[in-house]
Formats: C-alpha cells, structure tokens, sequence
RNA sequence: GGGGAGAUACCAGAGCGGUCAAAUGGGGCAGACUGUAAAUCUGUUGGCGAUGCCUUCGGAGGUUCGAAUCCUCCUCUCCCCA
C-alpha cells in the first residue's frame, strides 16, 4: 500500500497529524473523510484541497468519504468568522448536493466495485431526527463543557477584547461536527477525519467523542490553509470566486486563473492540484528556472486542472483563446478568424450587443465605451484609460478621438475590445 | 441612568468659515520594465456637453455674501462612571 502521509508530506499537504496515523494507514484499508458545506451549487477551487486529500487518500487504496454538511452548514462554524448561515430548505440541500456530486465525480472514483469506492453522505439525513434531548443526554452527556471551551475556537471567542461572544447554538458546532465523525465511525468504521487546519478542534472533539462513547480509536490529519505569497486570499479574483461550475466560471478563465498564478505560488500549487510525482514535478521546476517566462509550471497547474475539471476539449479551446489574446495577435490575425473560431475564441469573454444604426453616425470612442456598452462605467474613466493607452480596439491602440466605424467590424458583426492588458471584451453589432 | 468622544470619498484617516471635489496612506485602474509572474517606478482614482457646470463630507433644518467646517434637533457608533 502506498504511504498516504508520506504521499502528503511532500506534497506540502500536512499542517498537523495525530500520533499514529500513519501507521494505521500503512496496516490496513481506511476509510476517511472530508466535509463539505452544501451552501451553493457548486464548488470553488477552494473546496479543491480537501477533494485533492481524498483523491490521493482513493489513489493510496484507501476509501474516500464526503460529507455533505447539511446540518451542520445551517449552524456555521465559530472557526471562521462567518456570519450566521441561513437555513437551506431540503429541496435547495439536495439539489447542491447532487450538483456538487457530479463535480467531485471527477475526481473521485464513486463506480468502481473495488472496495476503497468513494461514498457521499449528508450529516443532514442522521442529524434531522435527532431531538434535543436525545442529543443531549447521548452525546453531550460525554463532552465536559471544559473541554469544549478549551478549544481555540472557543477561548478566542469568549475571552476575546473583541468581545464579540458566541451565541449557544455556534457553541454547540463541535458536538455536532465531532458527532458526524462518531456515526462515520460507527456507520463505516471510518477512523480518519481531514480538513484545513482550522477544523483541527473539532475533528478532536470527534476522536474525542469516538474515545469516549465508543471505545474507539480515530485520527485526524490536517493541511495548511492556502496562501498566496503577496498575502491575498488563494482562489479569489477582482470577479469573485473561480468556481468549478462552468456556466459561473468559464473554462477559459479558469484556465487563466491558473496561469496567472505567480511564480512563488506555482510550485506549492503544483504539489497540492496536480497528480503529477515528485520527480516529474522537481524536472518541471528545473525548466522553469532556466526559462522563466514559458512559465512551464503554470502551464502545466493549468493544463490538468483544465482537464481535470472541464474537458481535453474546453482546454484546447482555453489555449487557443489565450494565444490569440495573449499571444503575437494583430489586427490581421484577428481579421483572418472565421466566424466560427472567433466566437468559440471568445465564449468565456464578456460580451456586448449593440445596434449596427448607432455605428453609422461618427459615434465617439467614450460613448460606445460608456455609453451604449458598459464597459467602462463612466465615461470619464473610459476617456482617462484611452489617455493613458489602456484602450485596444481589435489589438489596435484607440484614442478619444478615434471614431468608431463599421469598417472596423471584424466578420462584419464584431469589435474585440481590450481594457488594459487582460480584460476583453467583445461587442456584437446585431 | 450619568458623563465624554465621534460619524469625511472603496477603506483608514487629515481638514475645523472662503485658496476644498477635500491632504496622506492603503486598495482599485492604467502605463513603463518584464514573462499574461513578483518587485519597482509613474500616472490616475465623483459625474458631465469640461479653462466651466452639477452632485458629495451621517440625516433634517438654521446662521452667513460664503459651511465638511458655526448653531439646533434627529439617527447611529465608541469610551468612561453607575
């Protein structure tokens, strides 16, 4: 059997690790598990971490579990700073549950018969019958309030200057999440539970609880929150998150999310989001340090993500777009386009629809940039940018005083705008 | 309940009768350098038919030739004492 900790260590996925679990995970077959909040329809490449723990987890031979945390997303764990969480009504839960399946499905084998098949639960179908009472005295019985407020989770919320407090209920989140953990174990002999290392506490109090009302031994395993080396928050653009759903985030860019990533960052990620071994991976590092901008391990990052997430095809499209954006393009190129290609080209590209009259009357630059289109959001802003030469029209410098004509239509229907060096756009004349 | 401090642009934070569309920093946007990287440097950051005009300094009134600045009331925030 493959060592899954040693596995995990090079990769830089390791935070914290109880005391034998890498033995246990060397003796036999173990089934382990990752929990996931169902609060939208699809993941984001932060949920990817812990998808990426499982996948190796399945890859060592070991059964991947995910925990859908119907219940326990209702409650909002005092970990985060997150707010209180709204109560997701049952159709809402297991339509983003059934969303959510469909995406780690590919990264997970749920069909093999082989007996480390991945298994999706939903804390919500166990905790929804539990009464207050009965949890209560069968579980709380067994926690001292000591121990839970020992947690730093807890101590930072209660003896903080911030003085925020915490409700009873946010309180409570540890039982309710080491719970899950005790009927995993009970349910599927499950004796592992991972997650980022701010959900270090309340896996203990599952082992915890599993030590206690079970008899039983259970480990824990958890791995570093992702950075970014200038201190931004990993998976957030200026748009809002890259999700892995693609009508929200387009394949294109999503695969411009991974290339844009900085040198620093690239070779962590690499280790985190890809299959890749360690060799290829030190090999890869090689070349890109003896040719920087092929920006080799962005590719790379990129590429099986792309793959992995979309499609071979979304990919080629991905890399295609880009070359024409990115790369030696001019206006000829672009002119060159059939229609076809140029509209696939762009389909991950804001897109604005105007009326080919407005075309016909010298329409200034400022106006088409504000005002029939919103690409800009003021006109002063979009005659501030042109100043400064941040306005390309089909890869071609524009000024304030250039006028926009049909006779820069490209296929007759369309003009590729270019804000800056990254952000385009593409106005279809109808 | 008593006393005090405050609310300014995306955020933090100066300004305390005209020279204020409002210092400075952060953030954002753009440019240069590069590699669609990082760092650095530069410009810019309310709107518009633009040597001018309009809307902004918690809200509503008032004083004044003139208010972000002074007065009154209201709303909210913070601190101290009980």
């Amino acid at each position: 059997m493959k060592n899954f900790v040693e596995e995990l260590r090079w990769r830089g996925m390791i935070h914290d690790v109880m005391p034998g679990t890498e033995d246990l995970l060397l003796k036999e077959v173990v089934t382990a598990y990752v929990g996931i909040d169902p609060t939208a329809d699809s993941l984001h490449i932060g949920h990817l971490v812990g998808i990426m723990m499982l996948r190796h987890l399945q890859s060592c031979g070991h059964r991947p579990v995910v925990l859908v945390g119907g219940a326990t997303g209702m409650i909002g764990d005092p970990s985060g700073k997150s707010q209180e969480r709204n109560l997701l009504d049952e159709p809402t839960l297991r339509h983003n549950q059934e969303s959510i399946k469909k995406q780690i499905a590919k990264f997970l084998d749920f069909e093999t018969k082989a007996e480390n098949q991945a298994l999706m639960v939903n804390n919500y179908d166990w905790m929804r019958e539990f009464s207050f009472l009965g949890f209560i005295r069968d579980v709380g019985k067994h926690i001292t309030v000591n121990y839970m407020m020992a947690k730093d989770s807890v101590k930072k919320r209660i003896s903080g200057d911030t003085g925020e407090g915490m409700s009873f209920t946010e309180f409570t989140y540890q039982l309710v999440q080491g719970y899950d953990y005790l009927h995993l174990y009970k349910e599927y002999n499950c004796k592992l539970q991972m997650g980022g290392s701010d959900q270090w506490g309340n896996i203990t109090t599952g082992t915890e609880m599993i030590r206690r009302i079970a008899g039983g031994e259970a480990y824990a395993l958890t791995c570093p929150l992702i950075t970014k080396a200038d201190g931004g928050k990993f998976g957030k653009t200026e748009k809002g998150n890259i999700w892995l759903d693609p009508e929200r985030t387009s394949p294109y860019q999503f695969y411009q999310f991974w290339i844009n990533v900085s040198d620093a960052d690239a070779s962590r990620y690499i280790r985190i989001f890809t299959l890749r071994s360690k060799s290829e991976i030190e090999q890869l590092e090689a070349e890109h340090a003896l040719a920087p901008h092929t920006r080799i391990l962005q590719k790379a990052l990129a590429n099986d993500l792309t793959i992995n997430v979309h499609s071979e095809a979304d990919l080629q499209s991905a890399i295609e777009a880009s070359e024409i954006l990115f790369g030696k393009g001019t206006t000829e190129t672009l002119r060159k386009l059939d229609e076809k290609t140029l509209l696939s080209v762009f389909d991950g590209v804001p897109q604005f629809e105007i009326e080919k009259e407005s075309l016909n009357n010298d329409l200034n630059a400022s106006d088409f940039l504000a005002g029939i289109t919103a690409i800009f959001p003021s006109k002063g802003e979009a005659r501030r940018t042109m100043k400064e030469g941040g306005v390309m029209f089909n890869r071609e410098k524009i000024t304030e005083e250039t006028l926009i004509t049909q006779s820069m239509l490209l296929n007759d229907r369309y003009i590729l705008v270019q804000r800056g060096k990254k952000n385009y756009y593409l106005v279809i004349v109808k």
